[in-house]
DNA sequence: AAATATATCTTGCATTACAAGATAGTGATG
DNA sequence: CATCACTATCTTGTAATGCAAGATATATTT
């Protein structure tokens, strides 16, 4: 308990999900992004390992493209169940800060 | 990805401190109280492992005292240095809650 | 005596963010 | 041409933590 990096667990899944929702984006390009939303910078040891996982479960499909500057970029989409997944993790937020609020604000008793 | 459990890393902890401020409270209450301001059960396995942990980083301190009704109660108190944690942590949460409503909603592009 | 509710602890497992290192293509600089 | 820097991805191993399952103990009720 000291850094933000527990805090991030199950929840970034969920946002990456919602930035490709808004149209096919490459992990390199992601990384970026998030940073741009307020996030601390990522490290590709997380990205990566996490696009696979959810392209293995089904929730994102890759394409590989030329790239300008360097290697071929992977492409990712949201599948359907990308789609389903992501409302369901819309709602897991909004019932655990709605939670942590109430504890923190002290209210709900 | 599919249930609340890593949702809480990082972030159950915070919480527990939170509500001990407001006064003395050992274990079996606190479980009781987490649920009245709306999260789901927990386990033994989850509360009492935490408590330890937090006494043993010295955010927290106890004091046994006889029950009414069963075994002895294991009543928390939060640290100085307990409350310098729960002012990091209410920072840390408002800065990663802050982060993925802007990527929910799709807002600081 | 037995059951029930209260109360805490221990061991081991599963999940996941992340660091560190490897690989590879492209363009610019010297 | 060689070297460097930037882009881009992947792999392996580690640390942290929520939680299930089981053990233990006390007090009240049946």
């Amino acid at each position: 308990m000291a850094d933000t990096t527990q805090m991030l667990k199950g929840i970034l899944d969920g946002c990456l999900l919602s930035i490709i929702k808004d149209g096919e984006i490459y992990g390199y390009e992601l990384a970026a992004r998030l940073e741009s939303y307020g996030f601390t910078s990522f490290s590709e040891g997380t990205i990566y390992p996490l696009l696979l996982r959810m392209q293995k479960e089904g929730l994102v499909s890759a394409t590989l493209r030329k790239s300008t500057a360097g290697p071929k970029r992977k492409y990712y989409s949201l599948t359907e169940k990308g789609e389903g997944e992501l409302v369901s993790f819309i709602k897991r937020w909004e019932q655990l800060s709605f939670s942590v609020n109430n504890v923190l604000d002290k209210r709900g008793m």
